[in-house]
DNA sequence: TATTGTTATACTCTATAACTATA
DNA sequence: TATAGTTATAGAGTATAACAATA
């Protein structure tokens, strides 16, 4: 079935790091934002989002794990930080007795609120205007955090 | 500079979104199969790929660092798990007393050798040829484990 | 003084397995 | 029996701060 033993030519190669990379740095930023802004991780971001984006609010645990691509456990454990924070809500889903239906609070779409325009932003900057490397690289991941500031 | 509550417009958000989740789920099938083929993480394989890719089979430790987006501290971690397994060399770096030169051994481009294949195949399988999310999602990252296989 | 890299540490995240409860 | 979700747990990964050494 595969033969030769690269599938992928150097142009898909470099297109698919290429990808990566801008993902990654993207990501990157975008975390930051999202710390800085609403103190949170990138998957407690999709998750309101994603309920955010739905007409109930709602969803159920595990369509929510399959579109953030989390286990379950994983998911329950983002879910219940999240509602520590009052930012959702956690109850028995009224047709499948089994089942936990999460609901964004008017907390949660407040900091939604609060924290998209900025978000939109970076992505905005990073991925649909300059896409240039050399501006990506020059403004969120150095590994050389600047050290100390001496006075 | 930004009035507007919201610089994207839905249809920039929403090919974000799909980029992102996307990625996401590339990325996640590309790591099972790396764990699988030569139990690497991601970022042990992205590692080996700069190394293999560089003419010298070198590089200093900053620009490992940047070229993946990680903190030094990490790299120095991820390097260490690296030269472990007699998949790079750490030395001195001869220009520079204070650098550290990686490089990658005859052991680590046998490995990136092994595993390249089956990496590039998943790649191609899943982002050049059948971009379809079902195929996607049928894949890889269901939440929901097969529980255990009963007798 | 600034830069390179390592170490110690603390914390977040993630998945696996075992378990409960409902379908 | 299969599915939904939680819990306990264990492990990998990540970053921060402090440190040593060289430029």
């Amino acid at each position: 079935m595969s033969d030769p033993p690269q599938s992928l030519d150097p142009v898909q190669l470099g297109a698919y790091f290429a990808l990566i990379e801008v993902v990654g740095l993207l990501r990157h930023a975008v975390e930051q934002q999202l710390r800085e802004a609403g103190d949170l991780s990138y998957v407690q971001f999709q998750l309101l989002a994603r309920l955010g984006d739905s007409p109930t609010g709602s969803h159920r645990m595990t369509d929510l794990a399959d579109g953030v691509v989390y286990s379950r456990s994983g998911l329950t454990y983002q879910a219940g930080l999240l509602e520590k924070r009052g930012l959702v809500t956690r109850a028995t889903s009224p047709d499948d007795e089994r089942g936990v239906t999460v609901t964004i609070t008017d907390a949660g779409r407040a900091l939604l609120g609060t924290v998209l325009p900025g978000h939109a932003e970076v992505i905005d900057q990073l991925l649909f205007e300059r896409l240039s490397h050399d501006h990506m690289r020059s403004t969120p991941p150095r590994s050389a955090t600047p050290r100390r500031r001496r006075t």
